[in-house]
DNA sequence: GCCGGAAGTGCACGCTCGTGCTATTTTCTC
DNA sequence: GAGAAAATAGCACGAGCGTGCACTTCCGGC
């Protein structure tokens, strides 16, 4: 009785990885550990080890499902979006959303860049050329505007920023679990493209946001609260 | 022969958690074990054990040691820079400096911060006050600026996007290796002291630099050269 | 210079780790 | 439904883990 078109095989893999995508999100990629998996699907450790052969293939399984996930939450819904502006929005609503939200898998793929920066081996390598991919994306969404942005708006530049307006909302979020994080983050991601979007000197309304807010709703663009995936 | 005025426990101590330090900035607080800090400090496993009483306290020890190069290499030194866009440039350049080297202490106090936003318990608890502290002090940076900057700008967006800026130079310069990541990190900081230092529509010449650079050289502006500590 | 306490060693423990085998069971193909 | 192939279990291994304890060595104050 065939519950899907999958292979038995193929099926019992992805709920192998599906388990090692949520424990590494907790724990990091190189705390994942066959027999705490094993026990979480209900396999032998014998029998999970035989789908992969190595722990070092089971770690480039799982980030490659994180980056596909990445891809399938945030990139890709993005890329049907209009271009320019709202391209970019897209994407950036996506990523925070998943954020919010925990999603391991999306989240998995930008933690691990903290965890493998200094331990060199084919899983960092990849990892970082997965990363690289992601701000090529973000340059070329710049580079398609259009004319929406600056025709010498530097996209690489602003991925870079994006990263770190991102990177700044896990660390409010998820360590610091400050409530206001997500309202900052969108402050900071408007000043981002109020630089990218007009002239030298625009006077962009959404700059006033930047001061302290008096009374301010916490968060008052909620465009992007559907799911993950 | 007293090399120095310490107790003999308190210097094999330092010398532990010197090398503790080192490791965790590589692999990670959580990766830490006894037997390794053992070989490499020449001391039996129990011996170094006795030191510590438990895992936990060893890495709290270690996390606090990092927390206090961070202190001393950066903030300390900022703190005594005169106040306003100054003081702040002081914070960043030392940060950045301490990031270009790879300074120890420094990266891993920021990078434990991925590793275990996750992972409850106590050294989650006091990594997340330390960072706490530190976005705390940067506010009072901005407060305490005697008019340099706009009187109602948020102290605390502020030191969210420095650690952005921060978090993304780290991200480039370690695990992408890229070498333009320091300038783009400069740039990133100089568009956010525009938006800090002026009014609302400045035409602020440092945004200029936001755009694709057409030959500029790699690096401008190398003001903090120095070591870190 | 002696002596008490601090510092450090040796050894053992129960466990878990990643990784190999060989069987055995289950699934797919004709 | 038989037979081939794939999937999984069982078991064992050497190593390393954190931790405890009894013992020895060494430093520092008198």
């Amino acid at each position: 009785m065939p519950t899907s078109t999958l292979a038995k095989g193929e099926r019992t893999r992805r709920a192998i990885i599906d388990h090692a995508v949520a424990t590494a999100y907790r724990v990091g990629l190189g705390r994942l550990t066959i027999g705490d998996l094993a026990a979480g699907t209900g396999l032998s450790k014998s029998g999970l080890y035989a789908h992969f052969g190595s722990k070092e293939a089971l770690q480039l399984a799982v980030l490659d499902e994180a980056a596909a996930r990445f891809t399938a939450a945030v990139v890709r819904p993005a890329l049907q979006a209009p271009r320019g502006e709202t391209r970019l929005r897209a994407l950036f609503d996506r990523w925070v959303a998943c954020g919010r939200s925990r999603d391991p898998g999306v989240c998995l793929f930008v933690k691990a860049a903290t965890e493998l920066d200094e331990q060199p081996g084919a899983v960092r390598d990849r990892l970082a050329e997965l990363h690289r991919a992601l701000i090529s994306t973000i340059e070329t969404i710049v580079r398609n505007a259009d004319g929406a942005f600056r025709p010498d708006a530097d996209g690489y530049q602003l991925a870079a920023d994006v990263y770190g307006v991102m990177l700044s909302f896990y660390l409010a979020h998820r360590l610091l679990q400050d409530p206001a994080a997500e309202r900052r983050t969108r402050v900071a991601f408007e000043t981002l493209l109020a630089a990218l979007s007009r002239g030298p000197s625009p006077d962009p309304p959404t700059v006033v946001a930047r001061v302290r807010p008096r009374g301010l709703p916490p968060t008052e663009s909620a465009t992007t609260t559907g799911s993950c995936s």
